[in-house]
DNA sequence: CAATTTCGATACCTATAAAGTATTATTTAA
DNA sequence: TTAAATAATACTTTATAGGTATCGAAATTG
């Protein structure tokens, strides 16, 4: 079998007449006379009756032409669609997740990808930052969020958004009140950190930040996320410092305050990240979007 | 595109490594480099990335490979089916119906066909006898049953059953009571004959015989077909005369009896008709269950 | 760190099969 | 009976797939 037989079948179903389908294929008479033989030698199937008017596509002829247009119909969708998956419009995104940027910015992000790529198939797997390193080297996902990141040499990261540091107050304590709260008066609250896993982490970050401030927290509790973090907050378990973006996340009783003396620089970033060695169309297609969505981020 | 460079590359995908799909494919590594090359280029997409330790699909190469098996698996169904319509098992048969066949004799033979050959579509058409000599010219149905035919050139017929004349009565009248009936005692009866059109026709053989016996019937009405004629009956109108298989037709007040003294040879047949030039392997494997279907009814 | 092995790519040649030219056999129409 | 039109056949040319030998690059190994 071969579509050159095919294409040649189809044209002489069509014209019902070996000499007009030859022209109609710019080749001579004898060869296509020859391919139809040899096509229905294969098959074992007379596809067409000789008669001295043309020729004429018999029962299982019909069939097979039916056939055949399928056939040259999946031909032409294969091409088009590896030329789709070619630059990164068409095939499957795996992205792992972690921490509090599902909260606000991932979402986003994602949304916008979604928009312009709406045939790329975006799976989710919420796993923690040693599990997204292993995960991108075997391959299981393509591209991983999160927050403080040790550089690797095979995995490259790149910003997203760099965070001011809020704290989440219960509103029934006297720094429910303030419109901004100052860092260091953070040392006579009950603490609360995330995640608990995982280093360098956010937790780290905060601990560090206290002691450039000099003062030590009292911690009351270590949890793995910023959710279970800010519950621990509505129920009044004490403060929890988070990144700006966790503010999206409205539980009763709870609101967040601007920190303000806080140790300068004292940002918290949110990086994706992903195989150096990975060139695959979709994941360009997808870091071109994240990084216009910093591009948006920055312009405001 | 050809689906040699397919083939191919599904076994390159699967191996991940030329050399080992060269030998798996039986050709020497040399021609299948330059293969998977024209390819790529047709497609103008990289289907793998060439590292040190082999062949790595893209992207692009896992959508493609998707498509390249979907696309053998076509071809190989077409071959299939191709074969299945050669052999009369697979397509579309049109068969022309008309007068009191219907009642008995043509849908048996369509159930044992269709028992045999699920697979091949049958479309029914009703219409006249010379609707169905031109149906058939124009080849838009392959066979076609009536009873009465003329011989024609380009038109076979073939006889599926011979059968017995008898006549439909209503129960109200004197004849009611009889087990059988003397054919030339219907003189005295108000006659129902069908069908008015068409000719040959029963109505035709009818008189026909009513002549042979040296009787003239009182010809009360003149219908289109043998249910219209056993209503009548049923109303009250006279006597219809039937063939046997039309006792199948069963109506309230309606019985049939069997004529004797009928000028001997007195039969009805019924014959199926086709085209003496086709010969589809739809048709012939309709036909083998029409000599079959015949064959049991001359064993009874 | 050099030697060796293991990949795919390239250059060049051979063999296969597809396409072209010329002609034939057969049937229908004039 | 001839003429025209059809598909089939014989033979030649051309295109292309396949084979052998070799190369260049990268990784492994002693």
């Amino acid at each position: 079998m071969d579509l050159r037989k095919l294409r040649y079948f189809i044209t002489v179903a069509e014209e019902g007449h070996i000499g007009r389908a030859a022209t109609a294929l710019n080749i001579s008479q004898p060869p296509l006379t020859r391919q139809i033989h040899q096509l229905e030698d294969e098959l074992g199937v007379a596809l067409f009756n000789r008669t001295p008017k043309g020729m004429e596509i018999t029962e299982a002829g019909k069939i097979f032409l039916q056939e055949a247009k399928n056939i040259f119909a999946l031909v032409e969708q294969a091409t088009e669609r590896t030329q789709r998956a070619g630059t990164g419009q068409l095939g499957r995104l795996d992205v792992a997740i972690f921490g509090s940027g599902i909260l606000d910015t991932i979402p986003r992000i994602l949304l916008s990808f979604r928009r312009d790529y709406p045939d790329v198939k975006v799976v989710l797997h919420s796993m923690g930052k040693s599990a997204q390193i292993e995960a991108l080297r075997q391959r299981r996902v393509t591209v991983a969020f999160n927050r403080i990141l040790a550089p690797l040499p095979d995995i490259t990261s790149e910003l997203i958004r760099s965070e001011r540091i809020w704290v989440a107050v219960n509103n029934t304590t006297e720094l429910g009140h303030l419109s901004e709260i100052d860092f260091t008066d953070l040392k006579d609250h009950p603490m609360i950190l995330f995640p608990s896993q995982g280093s360098p982490n956010f937790k780290d970050k905060i601990l560090n930040l206290c002691r450039q401030a000099n003062f030590t927290p009292a911690v009351s509790h270590e949890v793995g996320d910023a959710v279970t973090g800010v519950s621990l907050v509505a129920g009044g378990f004490g403060v929890c410092v988070v990144p700006e973006s966790a503010a999206a996340l409205k539980l009763a009783g709870v609101t967040y305050k601007p920190l303000v003396n806080l140790p300068k620089g004292a940002k918290v970033d949110l990086s994706c990240i992903y195989r150096s060695d990975d060139n695959s169309p979709i994941l360009q297609s997808f870091l071109e979007k994240v990084r216009q969505f910093k591009q948006l981020q920055e312009e405001q």
